[in-house]
DNA sequence: GTCTATATCTAGATAGAC
DNA sequence: GTCTATCTAGATATAGAC
């Protein structure tokens, strides 16, 4: 039995049930251990919640670098639609992550620090830096209509939110054709310049 | 003190908090009475929590009835528009319940039974489905391109959805000026017809 | 590292006086 | 309707044996 048996039966536990309501309890039984044995890896409940925390961040951001490299030789345009269809695959295919990083953005356990909720914030705004610059690369060579990159990347963040918050609310409804839709729907056309 | 007194604080508390970090202290502290006088109005903990509930969606409901009203005379592409302002709108000048609403519905309390899971799912569905008829109508009047529109309703929501999320996580963000820009880039131009 | 036993605390809920 | 006092359950966390 390791810390990272651990941390991963709670992060399934954190994502699903949300911190509060899981116990140490909960977590050792899912690994077959009772629960002060968790105390010989972790000093504490809220420890092993930043571990996970850390874990998923980490692995987040890593899809992101992958996703900014894949992309690096396309048109602003084209790099927007496949980050989003890359950072939509991959939390498709890590819903534990998804549910936990979503819970944690918008409702944050109570018992978490300002210094972990500000870490949060830089984190997420980060990335939304990131599309702005690409917005913003897309204004200058001509591609889009020049409004506020930073806007723009807030209404990009607008459907990427929405479309997570639709995979985790909307289990059955067919996100690859919803993809389609909604990039049709948000960019393809309307941001672009007419010719 | 009424009962009506206690759910209000419960409203509040059970937004920024959530139902399994609020304790009936904290409930009662707000409104200068100690513990075990909130059971003389309620018999338990849950069912504060559904009267809430309850008078949320119900609250929430109406600002959708207003909304359709007010909108009826409008175009497919007006309505579609407005709905989304007026709507946005109103959690805007409703924090609480736009806290609280988007908790329950995408992180319920695990106390909670299936019925109500289901009714949150229905009331959820049927606001997607009155979308989708305006998309249809549209569809019908030959101003919007033939998609299916269930999934175009899909695609709208995922703009409000991901705009509620920005109203809840990045409170300093300029919402007025974010809306106009998010609607540009969604609706005005793309789903048109080209004439 | 894991266990049993236990300490400590805090929650929701109840009893009964006023 | 509100209070004090209390019950009971379950949580985090610790002590100490193996």
């Amino acid at each position: 039995m390791s810390a990272q048996d651990i941390s991963r039966a709670a992060l399934k536990l954190f994502a699903e049930k949300g911190y509060d309501a899981t116990t140490l309890a909960d977590i050792a039984k899912v690994i077959g251990i009772k629960k002060p044995s968790i105390y010989a890896h972790y000093t504490s409940k809220m420890e092993i919640f930043l571990t996970v925390l850390h874990d998923v961040r980490i692995d987040y951001l890593q899809c992101w670098e992958k996703a900014v490299r894949e992309t690096a030789g396309l048109s602003a345009n084209e790099k927007l639609r496949n980050i989003f269809l890359l950072v939509g695959n991959y939390f498709f295919h890590h819903r534990d992550e998804m549910y936990f990083w979503m819970r944690m953005w918008m409702f944050p356990p109570t018992a978490c620090n300002e210094d972990i909720l500000r870490l949060m914030q830089d984190t997420n705004r980060k990335l939304i830096s990131r599309i702005a610059n690409i917005f913003q690369d897309g204004i200058n060579e001509g591609i889009f209509v020049n409004e506020s990159s930073l806007e723009l990347s807030h209404a990009y963040w607008c459907m990427l939110d929405g479309y997570l918050v639709r995979m985790m609310c909307h289990p059955k409804f067919d996100y690859d054709k919803a993809l389609s839709i909604i990039w049709k729907a948000f960019l393809v056309n309307s941001l672009q310049k007419k010719r």
